[in-house]
DNA sequence: ATGTCC
């Protein structure tokens, strides 16, 4: 059945004032009015226009007339926010500029929230910063979680001497570049299969169901941006009976990636929903939540899971393949998602914790924090520290903007680092140089009283979305 | 982050 495409243009020649609501009714005659014609979908839509009231019990067009029906109603959903703000540790306060901070002040000020806390790599995001920890009472936040729900990070651990990523490197190189597709419509030439896509949600949930195809075609992809797979050393100093291995020299693949499309659709919507049912002060707006008692609010933890699990199969797809072609089986898997909202305790009360761009790191939980494609990552071991609600870091963070690194650093630059480092680059964008981030080291020392590190990983051959250096994109 | 949604 073809879809109804009703343009803003159309709706705004009928009356219809500039706003959201000029998309929500596109989006409501796409979904409802497919067996309508055009004038029959308009001459619905003015009447709209014209009798508001009339349409707030309608089903299909309630969200259309709350929004165009005047006064009183807006006053209804107004929610405003607290005073003073929920208490929220801040590590490595040097390192954070002052935009994400006061992102993390208002958030703390939402009246559902019951504690924070902000990483040392946070810098400034939509909604809750990014590096930002937020636990509410029984609500959740689609934009606390972030358009990317399930980015994480996925390490195998394989018992081959890293010498070999030197001496047969074309060897490596070639295994990633056959078996990972990076690029933001990416997806594979032959489609991927994995359980996740008979998942229930995908055929019970609605907007699941018309997002199964596109999944699908992602699944096994990486996207772009900070997003990666490579191999690379690592090193385990000291046996750790949580890690269980011993200690040693290992070859590592390591990948970060999330959900695709699939989970920025996911979040798109329900963040969406969530405002029109919240209005919030301009400075929180992108906050707006959803209770887990709404329907609306269910609906969104249920497709943020499977958005989670799609994540965790689309690195388990790529890891799977380069271990068969290398013949071998990981001796340890280490993974961890970093954008997600998790049911927890918090001084024994349940919460809802989010954590947009930050490591779960409750007591002895592994999880992996990366550096930069040529400064180490770190396996690290959680301390169980409340003071940061159980969390760390989910990386060095940036210093530079993506746009203020494409001015400032040059391709022989980067270069010259590679070959320092000892790192081959298949691929990436300027602006993910190693320049453009904070020193790990340091980052990690202002959390060491959140997380252990109990093993390192040294990138040696790494691809990202993007041409390799000196050749044309 | 996402083939960017007015």
């Amino acid at each position: 059945m073809k879809k109804l495409k009703i343009t803003g243009k159309e709706l705004r020649a009928i009356g219809y004032p500039e706003g959201p609501v000029v998309s929500l009714a596109i989006n409501i005659a796409k979904k409802f009015f497919k067996h309508n014609t055009r004038e029959q979908a308009l001459k619905i839509l003015k009447d709209v226009l014209d009798k508001p009231q009339a349409f707030l019990e309608d089903e299909r067009l309630a969200p259309v007339a709350l929004q165009l029906k005047p006064a009183a109603k807006t006053e209804l959903y107004e929610t405003s926010l607290n005073n003073q703000g929920v208490p929220f540790n801040i590590f490595g306060a040097e390192f954070i500029e002052e935009g994400a901070t006061s992102q993390m002040y208002t958030a703390a000020k939402l009246p559902v929230a019951v504690i924070g806390a902000l990483m040392p790599d946070a810098h400034h995001g939509y909604g809750l910063p990014i590096g930002g920890v937020l636990a509410t009472a029984n609500e959740v936040i689609p934009y606390g979680v972030g358009v990317d729900i399930g980015c994480r990070m996925c390490l195998s651990v394989f018992n081959i001497d890293p010498k070999a990523l030197k001496e047969k490197e074309n060897y490596f190189a070639r295994e990633i570049i056959e078996n990972t597709k990076f690029g933001s419509g990416a997806q594979l030439d032959k489609a991927a299969d994995h359980a996740v896509m008979e998942n229930k949600a995908f055929y019970e949930h609605g907007l699941l169901r018309s997002l199964h195809t596109k999944a699908w075609k992602q699944l096994g992809t990486s996207g772009s941006g900070n997003h990666f797979v490579e191999f690379g050393e690592v090193i385990i100093e000291e046996d750790d009976e949580i890690l269980g291995i011993p200690k040693g020299k290992y070859t590592g693949l390591l990948s970060h990636s999330g959900s695709r499309g699939l989970g920025a659709s996911i979040a798109g919507h329900y963040t969406k929903l969530a405002m029109q049912k919240r209005r919030l002060p301009a400075e929180a707006r992108n906050l707006a939540w959803l209770s887990l008692d709404e329907q609306e609010g269910q609906e969104y933890w249920i497709a943020m899971n499977l958005a989670g699990e799609y994540a965790s199969a689309c690195h388990h797809i790529i890891h799977e393949k380069i271990a068969r072609q290398l013949g071998e089986r990981p001796v340890k898997m280490v993974e961890n998602h970093h954008n997600f909202a998790w049911k927890e305790k918090f001084e024994n009360r349940d919460v809802i914790v989010h954590r947009k761009g930050a490591t779960p790191a409750g007591k002895d939980v592994l999880g992996i924090i990366p550096g930069s494609m040529t400064a180490n990552g770190y396996i690290v071991k959680g301390k169980g520290n409340e003071a940061s609600v159980n969390s760390a870091s989910h990386g060095a963070g940036r210093k530079m903007s993506r746009t203020k690194a494409m001015e400032t650093i040059s391709h022989s630059e980067l270069k010259e680092a590679l070959h320092k480092s000892g790192v081959k680059l298949l691929g990436a964008g300027l602006d993910e140089a190693p320049f453009a981030y904070k020193d790990i080291d340091a980052v990690m020392r202002a959390q060491n009283n959140l997380v252990d590190i109990v093993g390192s990983f040294k990138p040696k051959i790494v691809k990202m979305d993007g041409a390799a250096p000196g050749t044309k994109a």
